[in-house]
RNA sequence: CGGAGUGUGGCGCAGCCUGGUAGCGCACCUGCUUCGGGAGCAGGGGGCCGGAGGUUCGAAUCCUCUCACUCCGACCA
């Protein structure tokens, strides 16, 4: 992409309602504008960012097994009607009605509907286990709306629900979600670390929060500082294999680590007083069983293998994507502006001309952007006619991972420069070179 | 919803107290010079001052109502 062709509006002043940085710095990038308390428009390269994790997210939900569809975001009300949720969850819930006077709603989550479909189209054990989710704008009418698209009104979420035989089954399928979202957060550069979460309506294990460190986040954490190091990397993970996939989560939730909700005091002061921590993080998802909170009352159930009519177990599984794109930059930006962690940037690299109208930079130029997109990588070429200056302002604001500049002065040895954004270090190489460099980080990512 | 604020060009702000018909910086347009970390000079365009009423010869400014947004708190992916 040609930055004159482009859309990027970026700010060199700071919008004044921006309290924290992740939003200072998606308004400055041109990545988001606000068009009411808490409802965003996503310009284009918030948008590509956005996108860059949806997809992260898809496949690793498939690789789990999890099977993708869409369900709308309007419902209509009789569905929570049935499940008593419909008075329960009050203010929160935006209501519509349409023209002929029909309750509508704006869902917030789907557990009804997905019991709903489920309940029209299954029918024995057989068909069981199975996972559906779907990636879908939900709304809740936040009270106060705050922190950009950290706590939106309208926001991106992927919600995910397992249908099983049994406890066990279904705490498979649980397990299987705690280990696709530590891969998940992974591959985006995170460090989510799961927490014992508020327990839900059965009590015990049942649920997790993945909760990103960040000074700026919502919640108070607590949590053994070993649990930082744990990294899934490339192991190979056989996501049938309950016994292996529950040893990935023994792993990952042996140590020390709750939200205040839950913390024990007693269990914290048995960690070992130099990895103590206190901090705060920001949640970025969440993994829940439920049981038969929602198939027996709405008569989601499933004749077993004894011919008995039995509610099936389900469990709901989120991960907030709009809100990972505000925690990304929380835990990885600088003074200059955001640092892209390879998985998410919204173009892998940047080309930067020191000299636009100048022959040999142009041409050096447009041969670097055509070898890289014969590589299948699409950079953003900051062609205006700036300033260096600006351009590297511009270029460190928006924080591609990668930047190749291309001068006269280097153009004159053969070489352009290739810098890195997180750690500013750059090499004069040869235009080749340089593409050959970045096609290997990329295919790594 | 309780408390505290703010609405003036795309962004950041001044002007308001003490009414006299809107200004600064950035951005934008034109020209010249410049050109490896947000250039300089000159010229130029853009705002019925959130909205509605009212007071007044006259309202961005004073009064009333209203809408929107922000911050602190209780609630939440």
């Amino acid at each position: 992409m040609r930055l004159t062709r482009y859309f990027l509006p970026v700010l060199r002043e700071t919008p004044a309602e921006a309290q924290i940085v992740s939003h200072r710095l998606m308004l400055r990038a041109g990545m988001i504008r606000q068009q009411a308390a808490g409802i965003y428009s996503w310009l284009p390269l918030g948008w590509r960012v956005l996108r860059r994790i949806e997809t992260i997210v898809h496949e690793e939900q498939q690789r789990a097994g999890h099977i993708p569809m869409l369900m709308p975001t309007l419902q209509p009300a009789d569905l929570w009607r049935e499940s008593g949720r419909y008075d329960d969850y009050g203010a929160e819930m935006l209501r519509i009605t349409d023209r002929h006077k029909r309750d509508l709603l704006y869902g917030p989550t789907n557990e009804e509907m997905i019991t709903d479909i489920f309940r029209a189209h299954v029918g024995s054990y057989k068909d069981l286990p199975l996972t559906l989710y779907h990636i879908q704008w939900k709304f809740r009418d936040e009270i106060r709306p705050r922190f950009g698209v950290m706590r939106g009104r309208e926001f991106l979420m992927k919600d995910g629900y397992t249908f099983d035989i049994d406890r066990a089954s279904a705490l498979h399928a649980y397990n299987r979600h705690m280990v696709s979202y530590l891969r998940s957060y992974e591959r985006m550069g995170l460090t989510a670390i799961p927490m014992r979460a508020a327990s839900g309506p059965i009590g015990g294990d049942d649920t997790h929060e993945f909760l990103v460190l960040a000074a700026t986040g919502e919640s108070e954490v607590f949590y053994d500082d070993a649990v930082t190091g744990l990294r899934l990397g490339n192991r190979a993970i056989d996501y049938d294999d309950r016994a292996a996939v529950q040893a990935v989560c023994d792993e990952f939730t042996a140590l020390y680590a709750r939200t205040d909700e839950t913390h024990d005091p007693v269990a914290f002061a048995a960690v070992p007083e130099a990895r103590r921590r206190v901090g705060r993080g920001i949640e970025v998802g969440q993994i829940f069983y439920f049981a038969t909170k929602y198939s027996a009352p709405m008569g989601a159930t499933v004749v077993n293998a004894e011919g008995q009519r039995v509610p099936v177990h389900m469990g709901s599984h989120g991960i907030g994507v709009s809100r990972l794109v505000g925690a990304i930059i929380e835990a990885s930006h600088d003074d200059r502006g955001i640092v892209w962690p390879e998985g998410v940037a919204p173009f892998p690299v940047g080309i930067v001309n020191l000299k636009q109208g100048d022959g040999a930079a142009d041409a050096a130029c447009a041969g670097l952007y055509a070898a890289l997109v014969a590589k299948g990588i699409e950079p953003l070429y900051d062609d205006r006619d700036e300033r260096a200056g600006a351009k590297f302002a511009t270029m460190d604001l928006i924080g591609l991972p990668w930047r190749i500049t291309v001068g006269p002065r280097g153009l004159a040895a053969g070489k352009v420069e290739l810098t890195c954004r997180r750690t500013g270090e750059s090499e004069e190489i040869s235009p080749e070179a340089a593409v050959d460099r970045v096609a290997q980080v990329v295919a790594g990512r």
